[in-house]
DNA sequence: TTTAGTCATGCATTTATTGCATGGCTTGCA
DNA sequence: TGCAAGCCATGCAATAAATGCATGACTAAA
């Protein structure tokens, strides 16, 4: 049976003629007869009485009326619904991050995007709580990519057939610390106080935390105190200015409150901590916008500027989901 | 979209393999992989993810999934439903009749055409109220025929283009009456009894009535009176033989009593009153198990025997329905 | 690296669908 | 009563779709 026999079968309910009805239907009146017959042939009965006019349903025909719409109504809803569905998959590009990122990388990145993807939506997600959740989400398609800070002297070791990854940026993360009277930073790297220094942190809970390690591997003489934390990583430079202790803060964020003498450095600029940020996806996801996100990436790592694509890449789960659109 | 692509789409999803799904659904391999593309195509997403093994839905496919049974159950339950009121519509034969022939002439009538129609289940209504009841359910196509007696001095009168009418059959109404004690009959027509003559009537309530058409014009110089009436035939025999009146009951139902005298006749042979067995059809309509069996009728009438159809006369109302089954 | 299995595609054949021309039938009108 | 108009069905040839066979690209396991 043929969705478009029960549609013919409706016109013709309606209209009680075949050639009106077959115009409708835009087919000629003879190939809208064998449908109608062959309809009844699948059914098993006569559905309209010809000898009468206007042809009107049988029984057979008054019984089948109902479910003939029911049936077109749920192959119609179906078929929206599922694209509905697509269609908003489709345009929702799903990262997860930690928060430091979302609120200072990710907003222009993704930005500087939009040139070369289609999607209405980008989902950032940042409540997971370890490491191992991130990674656990792209694996479960929770989320598409993951982006997170990595020192480029202690890689994170996730298994690269099953996440790949590439450097989107770095950045140079510089520790300051409100002036004293004098304009003199409060405390010096790696000068040693007599009291534990006071520092400032984003809220890394589980998460991997290049700032932390390289505290604990460069410094590891030195006694640091947390004093703040938080998920808001805005506020760190803001603490800072109010003398709450010492913060690794991207020099584009405090370059104006360094030269205004709001902030100074704690160290030499030798000491900057130099991070990578890193995208990092699950290979078994192959769904196109993924795939496709990743070659501009790739290009872009490889700087290259985007080509014409016509000649794409042979990818598995074919059909090319274009070919639906 | 066809039927079978959503029927192939469940065998897959239940499978999760093509070419195992396609050997359940007796296509081939290939065949089956475009069915597959076919659906999604016209849904406009994949619904499997070919990449892992063994083939999962996608999303959208499990979106579509129950929708798929649901199209798949309607579909096939409409097929069924319709089919079983065709098979119930076309395996009834409808017949109206007065109570008398329903009890007397029906029986061995409809035994004897079994040979010639299939029909699981003959429908005898007899409660229609005025002849005018009996020729509109024929109308209506509440009932396939009515059959009647009809006096051939006295026809119905029906407007034979819209009303078509056979004669099965004719019966030899005897007036019988109880003896007196030296075995004479009690009365005697066209004589005439200083009293009323008590007679004995089926219950014709508005239907036409040959018994009481023949009385009113034959022995219009006599009086009767009307002393008992039923619904059951048969019971005139029994309240005759009672010595309740006189009644006209068909001969071959009373021959045995004429006999043993426990009945004898009230009039000279020549008196008998015989009457047609008509059966009556509304010619528009023109459902295939009444067009059968009229056929049958008019060949028993014209007293040819039934011979092979392979050449069926040609009807309207086609496809012919014999191609259903 | 090789083998086995999966799903997709090119190609030729088969089957189905379609539109055109036309026919059988019914109804309405002159 | 005959004719015309309109309805739906069918024969035929052309077109389109579906199918199976052969084979290829790819992946996973040995």
């Amino acid at each position: 049976m043929e969705l478009k026999w029960v549609k013919d079968f409706l016109a013709l309910s309606a209209m009680g003629n075949f050639r009106i009805a077959a115009q409708q239907r835009s087919v000629s009146q003879p190939a809208f007869s064998r449908r109608i017959q062959a309809l009844e042939a699948w059914i098993g009965a006569p559905l309209f009485d010809r000898v009468r006019q206007p042809s009107q349903l049988t029984q057979a025909g008054r019984l089948f009326l109902p479910r003939a719409r029911e049936i077109a109504d749920l192959a119609n809803t179906a078929k929206q619904d599922v694209r509905a569905l697509v269609l908003e998959d489709k345009e929702r590009m799903r990262f997860s991050t930690i928060s430091s990122l979302a609120q200072t990388f990710l907003p222009p990145w993704l930005k500087s995007l939009q040139s070369f993807i289609v999607a209405d939506q980008f989902v950032v997600k940042t409540e997971y709580g370890t490491i191992a959740d991130y990674f656990s989400a792209l694996e479960d398609n929770s989320v598409d990519f993951f982006i997170c800070y990595e020192d480029p002297n202690n890689r994170l070791q996730m298994n690269d057939s099953v996440f790949q990854s590439l450097k989107l940026a770095n950045e140079t993360l510089v520790p300051v610390i409100s002036p004293d009277d004098q304009g003199a930073p409060r405390c010096w790297l790696p000068d040693r106080p007599s009291k534990p220094i006071p520092c400032l942190h984003t809220l890394t809970k589980g998460s991997p935390s290049p700032v932390r390690y390289h505290m604990e591997t460069k410094y590891s003489h030195l006694t640091f105190k947390s004093v703040y934390e938080s998920s808001i990583a805005l506020t760190l430079k803001v603490m800072a200015i109010e003398g709450f202790g010492l913060a690794w803060v991207p020099i584009a964020f405090v370059a104006d409150d360094l030269a205004a003498g709001r902030l100074v450095r704690a160290a030499e600029p030798a000491d900057d901590l130099v991070v990578d940020i890193v995208i990092y996806r699950c290979a078994k996801i192959t769904e196109p916008r993924v795939e496709k996100l990743w070659k501009v990436l790739m290009r872009q790592q490889n700087g290259q500027t985007v080509c014409d694509q016509n000649k794409v890449e042979r990818m598995r789960c074919r059909p090319a989901s274009d070919s639906y659109l």
